[in-house]
Parts: structure tokens; C-alpha cells; sequence
DNA sequence: GTGGTCTAGACCACC
DNA sequence: GTGGTCTAGACCACA
């Protein structure tokens, strides 16, 4: 995976919400394996101790727990992730509607150039 | 208006496009004048060059003027203004609908979602 | 307050754990103002950074909170507090149970010396 | 038998205790005959010479004494052992009321949240 | 001064 | 090899 970090926000949050965001989209799947937290931190080019704590806030949430000696796997609770997914969707939603607010776009401006952009997109490609 | 910067992209280019919000949304109308450079670096908390070099990338688009005397004037091409407006509503309706593919929600998904966000909007008042 | 930790379990474990104790016997009351992290860490002879960590669980359990720039409160949600009380008591019943269990002691026997226990000492002073 | 060490107290202290712990109980009958060293040490996991020391301390209290040529017995002494279980029984007692004064709790509150566990204990089987 | 974050480097238990 | 923990030392924002 690629990893995109700002320095406006502390690292570990990023890291942890890029790696929910794999979760969620089913590029980790439920029950599968996370590489290693080495691998992990050097992939993102960050310190170990940094790519642990983003880990250990997964953990702590539920969306991932600890092998002792085999590494870290995916929830198997589909629902958890379902309903993960569902709530990082409603605040991007939530976020973008506010954003066309700010430029002077009501909901249903919005939802019209939603639709427009989409059925451009279908038409060129 | 209420600026917000963050410090991992050039500070002038996060102003020039605050203020072209401000424009395309209305709250600088067509034909009237921008407060000053020093009133405005004051407000955004910046140094009064870097808001001059926002402003004069502004002035470069054409969406403002300068007036020699009497400041710096927003457009009275409305054309122009709305134009922008639809470039950068396009935009956001554009990495919205990447980042939700990203999650895992095709264009239908999306376009539902954001209906029944709208609509419990709606219903909590 | 006085300090006593072990090496055979992680010391911030420990630490969270002791100070809740401070906290549910009233001894850091509710709403009043934790030590800075650097003077409990000194107290307890560790690390700064595993203080923070110790801190950081209470913080997470909701225990204490920390105001940006002037250290951490203990929370002032009595019931918590008292909740947290019960159940640390209640695990410390629950052990000490299963201890007397394991020397040959029933329950009512294990009351029965309790209760000479205690009176004993009421008559030693 | 089961044998929980850990690396902060010196080890066959711990043996010698968790090994007085079976005898008062009767998991060790008075009379009978106790199990090798070796056998023993291979059970706890720990070095030959190091049960052999607690073994040394338990026969230096009275508790077993060693039969030249059959190993080593557990006393027939009933008294003494019935002597140590109470004496065991009082520490724990004695420390467990310590351990819920420091959590707040008064002696007759402790004896009340004992008897209030015991019985949900009975009523959850 | 406060808490918060990050890095570097080390050691441990487990298998 | 894995995750987990600890230390030392640094820098930051906030007020």
C-alpha cells in the first residue's frame, strides 16, 4: 500500500486511518494477516515505535488483535468492519456536503453535479 | 472569514483558494472591493507578503483587479466567477468520489449515500 | 504516594493500576489536579514516556482527562469513580477467595476468619 | 501440581511456599511420601538445586523430614501442619484487608462485599 | 511550565 | 522471526 503523510497531524492517526481505510475496502480482509510492524513502519518510512502505537490503536478499538508470536490479524467480525466502513463513508460524506455548502452549493445542487460528474466520467471512459 | 492553515503546503496557495471560495460562494460579490493586504495578512495571521503573493496569483487569473487607487476590486465577470465556481465544485465532487471508491463504495453506493445522509439531515433538523 | 513495582509485568500496567487506586480511595479526588507527568514519572522512578503511557490508559478509560496546558484532572464523574471501586474490590474479593480455596478454606470458613481476624484486632488496638 | 514463578522474589522461596500451600491443604497427605527432587524440579521447571533448598527449608521448619533411604515425607504432626494453615490462612486474610482498606474500604464493608460475593457466587452456580 | 509526539536503540519472551 | 516494553533525548504547541 501506499502511504500519504501531512505534518499537520500526529503520524500515528494517519497511519491508523489509512490502515482502516484497507481494512474496510477489503484490501486486508477479515482474518487475514498484517505484515509485521517492522515491515509496516519501513513501507510508511516511519519509526517502529510509531507504526506500534498506530497498531495498538487498532487494537484497542477491536479492528485488529495480536498473535503473540505470529503477528496481527484482521478482525473476523465482518459486522465491526461493515459498520466501520459505514461511518468513515457518512463522515466523507458529512465533510464533502459541507464543503459544497461553503461554495455556495445547496444538497440538491450538490446531489446534481454529484450525478453529472459521475455520468461524465461514464462517458469519457 | 475564518482562515485555516496547515503547514504542509505553501501557505499562499491555501489563502489564494480560501478567497476564491469566498468569492464564487458570494461573500465577495462581483464588482466590490477586498479588504486591504495588511487588514487581511492580519486577520489570516500572516506575513502581508505572503497574502500579497496570494493575492497577486489571484489577480493573475483575472478573478480580482486592481484598482490603482482604491484597493483590489473582485471581478464583475460573472461568467468568469461562476465558471470557477463549477471548476472547483467539480473538483471536490471529484476526490470525494475517488476517496469513497477507495473505500469500497461504487458510484451508485455513493450517490445513495449521500441521499440518505441528506435525508437524515433533513429529519434531525 | 508511595511506589512499588515489579519486573515480572509491565511497569505502565502497574503504575495505571496504582494510581487508580489513589483515585478510588479519594486520595486524588475527583475533579482536582493530577502531578505533571515528568514529577509523577520522578516519584516513581521511571521513564517520563512510561508514565505518559500509564497515563494515557486512564485517559482512555474515561478516569482521567487532560486539559491542553495545565495536566491532567481526574474525572468528575463520581459514579465512575465508584464503579471502578467496587469492581477493583470485588476482583480483590474474588482472589482472596480463591486463595483461602486453594489452603483448604470454604467460604464460610474463609468468613469465619475474617471476621476473627478482624476482631482481634479490635481488642489489639 | 501447578507452579506460578515469578522473577522477582528468589525462587525457591516461592517453591517452598506454593509447596506449604499443598501440604496444609491435604493435596500432600501427612505421612506421605513426597515426590523427587528431580521430579519435582522437572515439574516447576527450575534447576535441581534450587528445589532442593526449598525442600531444605520446608524439612528445617518440621513440615517434611527426609527418610535416609525412601525420600522425603511429609510429618505426621497434625497439629503443626493444622498450626500453619491457620497461620497461612491469617496472613492472607490479614493482607487482603489491607490491600481493601487502601482501596477505601472499611472493615466492616469488606466483610460485607465478601459475604455480597460469595452468594452471587452461589446464585451464578 | 504543561502535555503530546517522534525517533533511535535496546532488551525481553515466545516459538 | 514476532510483538511488547522501556529508556533517553529531542522537538512542538499552547498560554
Amino acid at each position: 500500500m501506499t502511504w500519504k503523510l501531512t505534518g499537520d497531524r500526529p503520524i500515528y492517526l494517519q497511519l491508523m486511518e489509512q490502515i482502516q481505510v484497507e481494512i474496510v475496502a477489503g484490501r486486508y480482509p477479515p482474518g487475514s494477516r498484517l505484515p509485521s510492524v517492522r515491515e509496516l513502519a519501513a513501507q510508511a518510512a516511519v519509526n517502529p515505535n510509531t507504526m506500534q502505537k498506530a497498531l495498538a490503536e487498532l487494537e484497542s478499538s477491536g479492528l485488529v488483535y495480536s498473535q503473540r508470536t505470529s503477528g496481527r490479524m484482521i478482525t473476523e467480525d465482518r459486522a465491526m468492519i461493515e459498520e466501520l466502513k459505514l461511518r468513515l463513508a457518512r463522515e466523507q460524506a458529512g465533510e464533502f456536503l459541507e464543503k459544497m455548502e461553503n461554495l455556495g452549493f445547496g444538497r440538491e445542487e450538490t446531489l446534481g453535479l454529484i450525478r453529472q460528474v459521475i455520468e461524465k466520467e461514464e462517458a469519457n471512459g
